[in-house]
DNA sequence: CGCCGATGTTAGTGTTCGCTAACGGCTGGT
DNA sequence: ACCAGCCGTTAGCGAACACTAACATCGGCG
């Protein structure tokens, strides 16, 4: 069986396609450009997407739903929404300083995909903000729920920004730069 | 004498195009797109500005002499470290809130105006970054200037965050919201 | 050997794009 | 009255785009 490396070739593209997307866009790349990117060229994308939408749809997918996974997971181990917060937090930042072309095009390119996708991945978003609020809502109970969304959004856009300041920082000091202002954002209000 | 309004329609059709440029991105959008925003079909944006690319450039410029020259005037006029980073925060929310559109574009489209434009551009923003981080640095002595560009950084993904979570929150309440969370966050580290 | 599925190639199709050309009114100053 | 300049229009051009069609290569397995 040569199922080993299956979809090697997909995850080749994907990665590909994130940085050339989160670099000029999804309209500013074209099928030459990806193909290009792997060393293909062009229509060869075709037998691993059905199309240019479908391939950002499969890869935002794919991200809404490890960011959601990962934070049900670090929650549900945490002991109080203290230690919760934390690991979200640590989780995000992991994702941003690992990944940040990914975590770009996540909040960008979302209106570019089929409205059947895009369904789906907002709910994906959605729940893992609400995995936020809910955590947040304990620490800050006398805060509406509606202030408790924006200022999670809030926090996603400070933790998100990584990717338009790199290398300038160590990339262990930029995290507990970013855990210790992300923290302080978050609890400050109250 | 007309000149009354001159550049009136050079007005309009900036403000129409950071709207679909913030909502599609640069390359989303068609000279048709902008055209038909502003009541008229297409090549006549040719009367206003040379091309696409410099109607970006010049809306890109604009947003960021205003924003650098707010700050100046901001700070200049702030008899403190602490009240200059008042004003420079509620100066930067007042923006983002009353204007979210351009703010979106500012900080995503610049890869895709020409050299010339670009580099200007990315003075004016540095100078305001500049002026952030030295604000910021009489605040906490012990941070690196690389940390301290990182973090107002990441302050500025907190607060341009706001396009995304519009509606929710009263502006009055988010302006609020920003305000400390933004504080908050660049002066926890010390 | 022969076949088959996976994965690539080049050529071509219809559409859309940015931009130019050529032309037409409307308006305000002399 | 006339003209100059501003500001629109439609038609069309060449290039780039997403995608399809038809064909080639190759490794594994009966």
């Amino acid at each position: 069986m040569a199922n080993r490396a299956i979809g090697a070739r997909r995850q080749e593209i994907l990665r590909a396609a994130a940085e050339l997307f989160a670099a000029h866009g999804f309209h500013g790349v074209s099928i030459e450009d990806l193909g290009r990117a792997v060393g293909t060229s062009g229509p060869a994308l075709y037998r691993h997407f059905p199309g240019k939408e479908a391939l950002l749809a499969a890869m935002l997918l794919d991200v809404s739903e490890r960011l959601a996974e990962g934070g049900r997971a670090r929650v549900a181990t945490a002991p109080d929404p203290a230690t919760a917060l934390e690991e979200l937090l640590r989780g995000h930042i992991a994702f941003a300083l690992n990944e940040p072309a990914l975590i770009t095009v996540h909040d960008r390119e979302l209106p570019n995909v089929a409205a059947t996708d895009r369904h789906r991945i907002r709910r994906l978003q959605r729940g893992y903000l609400e995995q936020w609020v809910e955590v947040v809502g304990r620490l800050r109970p006398h805060s509406r729920p509606a202030t408790l969304r924006a200022a999670v959004h809030a926090t996603f856009g400070l933790l998100n920004s990584t990717p338009h300041s790199a290398g300038e920082v160590a990339k262990d000091e930029m995290a507990d730069l970013l855990l210790t202002m992300g923290r302080a954002a978050l609890l400050a209000p109250r």
